[in-house]
DNA sequence: TTCTGCCTCCCCCAAAATGGCGAGGTCACA
DNA sequence: TGTGACCTCGCCATTTTGGGGGAGGCAGAA
C-alpha cells in the first residue's frame, strides 16, 4: 500500500506538462477504481488550469454557467481546511439544488471528496474524487483513502506551482532590514508621520526606505508596495 | 507503521486544549527521537499560540527580540509550499548567521525541516521538526518521514482552527463584490482616479467603497485596508 | 582602495488621499 | 411596507503622499 503511494506520487512528480497531470488523473481513476479524479486551480480571475476525468461537455457547461461563483464545492472548501466530503456542504439554496442535479446527469457522481489546497500568495486549488455508489461503500474509501489522497492532492499543487514558476519567473527582490520594518508598519496601518516616530528616525528617512522598497518591488504607490511585500512573504502583518 | 501513524494522529484529534498539544509534541519528539517538535501559528498580529518542545528561554528570547520577522524560516516558507529542509533556505544575510548562531547555542539543533501550513482567510502556520545531527542522518530521517510529518501537521492545525472557532471567532468581514474589486485595482497599485476608470464609476463612489471596506475591515487607512483583505485572504493579487 | 549598499538627515511643492457634509436609486427579505 | 445592504453621484477643506533636489557617515565587497 505504501509502496503504491510511493509509486503513484511519483508518476505525478515525473509530470513535465499539463497533459502529463491530465494521464495522471486518469491513472488514479483506474486504480482507485471512482468515477473522477479532479485537480482544479481556482484563482481570482478565473484563469489557470486544471487536469481532471470529467467529461469536456461538462467542463464546457461548468465554464459557460460560471459555475464557480455558486458551486457549493468551491465556496465551501474556501473557508475550511479539512478535506470536505459533499455530503457536508451546504445544498439548501434552490440554486445549489438544481446545480446538484445538473451535475449528476454529466456523470459526476453523487458522491464527492474534495480536498483544498493553499499555496504562497493566496493561492487555492482542489482536488477532487467523485463516484457513483451509496453512502456507506462512500464512508469506507473514504476512510481508508484520504490521508493517501491529501498527499497526492499535495503532489499536484506542487507540479502546478512548478508550472507557474516556470512561466513568469518571479525573482523576489530582497529588502534591507529598514525597508521590511518600514513596509511592517504600513501594512499595521500606520501612517508615515506614526511608523517613523514608533523607528524612532525622520519622516524623511523613513521616506528614503519607502520609496526604496517601492523602487525594489516595482510597485506604484505605497499600497502596490506593502501588497507585493506581503503576497511575495517578505513581510507578515 | 501506518497503524502508528493513526495513532499519533489520534492523539492529536483528542486534544482538548493547547496544553495537550503540547503535550502531543512531546510525544511525538519521543517517538521520532528528535530534539524538537514545534507547531507554530504565524499571525498578523503575532499573537495566537504554537506548541512545542523548544526551552522557554528560547521562546522567550524570540519573542523578546522579534525574530519572527528575521527567521529565515518563516521568510522561507512563506514563500513556499513544500516542506522545506533548513539547509535549502538563504543563510547569507549577517543578521541570518547571527541568528542561527543563538538558535543552535539555545539547543534548537543544527538541521531542521519545517512544514507550512495554510488555512481559509490567509491562515499560517508552521509545524516543524529539528536535531542535532549530520545531513546524511537527517537526509534519512526526512526520506522517511516527510509525508507522515505533512500528516500529523494538519492534524495539528485542524485542531488549532477549532480552538479559535470555539475562541474568539475572527469575524471575517465579508465585503460586497465591488469593495472587493476596488480593494483588488488598490492591491495591484491603481490610483483611485485609474480604479474608478477601470471600474468605470466615479471616483468618489469609488471613496465609498474603500472606505466602506476600510470599516468593515477595521483598517485605519488604505494601505492597512489592502493589507488586511490580503492576509484574510478577501483578495488575490 | 574604490565602490556599492545601507542608514541618516534637510528643503520645497504639487498631487493625491482622506474626512466630513450631502443626495438618490434598486433589490431582497421580513 | 418598511428596513437594510448595495450601488451611484457631488463639493469642500485638510492631511498625507509623491517627486524632485541635496548631504554625510559607515559597513562590507571587489
Amino acid at each position: 500500500m505504501q509502496e503504491k503511494l510511493e509509486s503513484l506520487c511519483e508518476r505525478v512528480q515525473r509530470a513535465s506538462d499539463v497533459g502529463d497531470l491530465q494521464a495522471a488523473t486518469e491513472q488514479l481513476r483506474d486504480y482507485y477504481d471512482v468515477a473522477h479524479i479532479v485537480y482544479h486551480w481556482v484563482n481570482s480571475v478565473g484563469e489557470r488550469f486544471g487536469a481532471g476525468t470529467y467529461s469536456q461537455e461538462w467542463v464546457d457547461r461548468y465554464v459557460e454557467k460560471d459555475y464557480l461563483r455558486m458551486d457549493p464545492v468551491i465556496l465551501g472548501c474556501l473557508q475550511r481546511f479539512n478535506p470536505v466530503d459533499w455530503k457536508e456542504l451546504d445544498w439548501s439554496s434552490r440554486a445549489s439544488r438544481d446545480f446538484l442535479r445538473e451535475a449528476i446527469n454529466f456523470g459526476v457522481g453523487n458522491q464527492g471528496l474534495t480536498i483544498p489546497i493553499r499555496g504562497p500568495a493566496g493561492q487555492f486549488a482542489l482536488f477532487t474524487a467523485s463516484d457513483h455508489c451509496d453512502d456507506y461503500v462512500w464512508a469506507v474509501f473514504v476512510d481508508e483513502n484520504m490521508r493517501d489522497l491529501m498527499i497526492i492532492a499535495h503532489e499536484f499543487n506542487k507540479k502546478a506551482l512548478e508550472f507557474e514558476q516556470g512561466g513568469d519567473s518571479a525573482p523576489v527582490p530582497t529588502l534591507s532590514p529598514r525597508e521590511l520594518e518600514a513596509m511592517t508598519y504600513l501594512a499595521k496601518g500606520l501612517s508615515r508621520s506614526q511608523a517613523a516616530k514608533e523607528m524612532e528616525i525622520s519622516e524623511h528617512t523613513l521616506r528614503v526606505y519607502i520609496e526604496a522598497a517601492r523602487h525594489k518591488l516595482g510597485a506604484m504607490n505605497t499600497t502596490h508596495a506593502v501588497a507585493r511585500a506581503l503576497s511575495r512573504g517578505l513581510i507578515v502583518v
